[in-house]
RNA sequence: GGCGCCAUAGCCAAGUGGUAAGGCAAGGGUCUGCAAAAUCCUCACGCCCCGGUUCAAAUCCGGGUGGCGCCUCCA
């Protein structure tokens, strides 16, 4: 597999540090609201990937933080009135709760920065001394003049990032771009036992310090949205291995923006929708459908009418679920031959999820099977091997986590009228179907009349 | 100012040197009491513009135009 390296630059060979083992680390909420289907993208990314290397045979070891305390944190608990344990667990339930609707599945490893502080702190330690990082009353800075590679992943150079000149120089740091590892408690904050007194952890170094512990100071993939790339993995790249001396992560993997208008979307500019009210009218697979249509790294514009054509586009693949099924109960016996479909589905699959996880091609694939399948069932026929080809559609929908769900059960009435209109089309009285139909569809359910028999579905 | 990304049909979207996947929409056929659904077929002589390299370019190079992002919390 060919994965697109932020640090290189280019696609490289996927080659794990442990043979037929995948180590993936991917930055995960903040858990102090609701979170975005911004915040979904690399969500479901990540969880495509892991879910695809678990295919193609690796033994995955997946880890998924839960940022649980920082200013943001602090803030809301304050404002909200609860305690900052408190609110994590609340939005870590909700978190769960998205998630499983995203078809995102969970990680083996979901660390808390708030249980990791003694694991933060033995970092810290480590980095003050070995000479990269220092105290200032209470606080303690990462020295960026320490580490010469200090912008080897976002590509800029110590001068580029003076350049910037957008950092507070007037402070206690050695260097403006010098950034946090601890900070000394404030007045009411929750804090914790340190060498240098009571504070708690910088942003930043959680994510160092819970990768390593489960992944290795050396571990395969590190995935995280574009905008992580500076700072926020440009200084765990220092923390780490200006701790151990080591390469972190071997590839970078950098998902790219939803936009609103074209616009980044983001909880700063107010421009957001969050995942939970999305459901309120969609259902989340359909979301997570949209999602893989196109690139990872790709920016996607986000409206009600892309939703709208990738809930058309999964119908399609739903109705050929159906159809199968149908036919292995009620298929003529001619045999259909499905050996080929299946292996060139499998074949085509597979080259597209490798070349960068392309799950548009990937999804380009699976309807080129379903044309196929169209064709070689056309009538009805092959009831022995629908079953072989609905196994394979549905294994390579596992491996994209699209679930399509059953339809939903209809109130007694209308099956009842549905009833009533199926006899006197039966007397071919189509007055009274007719009528009965309409009525049906004021209560908000439309009827289809299939070789498979009445649909209902809601409107 | 520094670093970087993107531009393919009405809409969405793959494709990084060999002659434009796929989906939605649309038009036509089949099926159906009708309708809807389903299904099949059709649908880019051209990939923002101008140059260049090459037997060959959406794909590589140079120059434009337009849009976006990071450099500050952010997925």
């Amino acid at each position: 597999m060919k994965i697109y390296n932020t640090m290189a630059r280019k696609k490289q060979e996927f080659v794990p540090v442990e043979q037929g083992k995948a180590k993936i680390y991917a930055c995960g909420p903040t858990v102090y609201d609701f979170f975005h289907i911004g915040n979904a993208r690399p969500f479901i990314i990540f969880d495509t990937l892991r879910r695809y290397l678990e295919y193609i045979g690796y033994d995955v070891t997946f880890v998924q933080n839960f940022t649980d305390v920082d200013d943001k944190m602090i803030a809301r608990a304050q404002k909200e009135g609860v305690t900052l344990a408190e609110l994590g667990q609340k939005f870590i339930n909700e978190y769960y709760k998205d998630a499983q609707g995203l078809g995102v599945k969970e990680a083996d490893y979901h660390p808390l920065a708030t249980k990791h502080i003694g694991d933060i702190i033995k970092l810290v330690k480590r980095l003050v001394d070995n000479g990269h990082a220092y105290e200032v009353d209470g606080d303690v800075y990462y020295d960026v003049s320490s580490f010469p590679d200090y912008g080897k992943l976002s590509g800029q150079s110590m001068e580029d990032l003076k350049a910037g000149a957008r950092i507070d120089v007037a402070d206690i740091k050695r260097n403006p771009e010098d950034f946090a590892l601890w900070k000394a408690a404030k007045e009411g904050e929750d804090s914790w036992d340190s060498p240098w007194g009571k504070g708690r952890p910088g942003w930043h170094i959680e994510c160092s310090a819970m990768s390593m512990k489960y992944l290795g100071e050396t571990f395969d993939i590190h995935g995280g949205g574009q905008d992580l790339v500076f700072p926020h993995h440009e200084n765990e790249i220092a923390q780490s291995e200006g701790a151990t001396g080591k390469a972190f992560a071997n590839y970078w993997m950098h998902n790219g923006y939803i936009n609103i208008d074209n616009q980044k979307m983001s909880k700063s500019k107010g421009n957001f929708f969050t995942v939970r009210d999305i459901a309120k009218k969609y259902d989340l697979s359909i979301v997570r459908f949209f999602m893989l249509s196109s690139h990872y790294r790709n920016p996607i514009n986000f409206s009600e009418e892309l939703i709208e054509q990738a809930d058309a586009a999964m119908t399609r693949i739903k109705t050929c679920r159906e159809n199968l099924n149908f036919i292995m109960d009620n298929g003529s016996d001619e045999k259909v031959e499905t050996d080929d479909m299946i292996s060139r589905l499998d074949s085509r699959f597979r080259q597209q999820m490798d070349d960068d996880l392309n799950t548009a091609g990937a999804i380009g694939a699976v309807f080129e099977y379903i044309k196929e399948v169209n064709l070689a069932f056309e009538d009805n026929k092959g009831r022995n091997n629908a079953g072989r080809a609905l196994e394979a559609l549905d294994s390579i929908l596992e491996v994209l986590g699209i679930e399509l769900k059953e339809e939903q059960s209809v109130p007694e009435e209308v099956g009842r009228l549905a009833q009533e209109r199926q006899q006197a089309r039966e007397e071919k009285n189509y007055a009274k179907a007719d009528e009965l139909r309409d009525r049906i569809e004021e209560l908000g359910y439309e009827l289809k009349d299939t070789p498979e028999g009445v649909k209902i579905n809601k409107k």
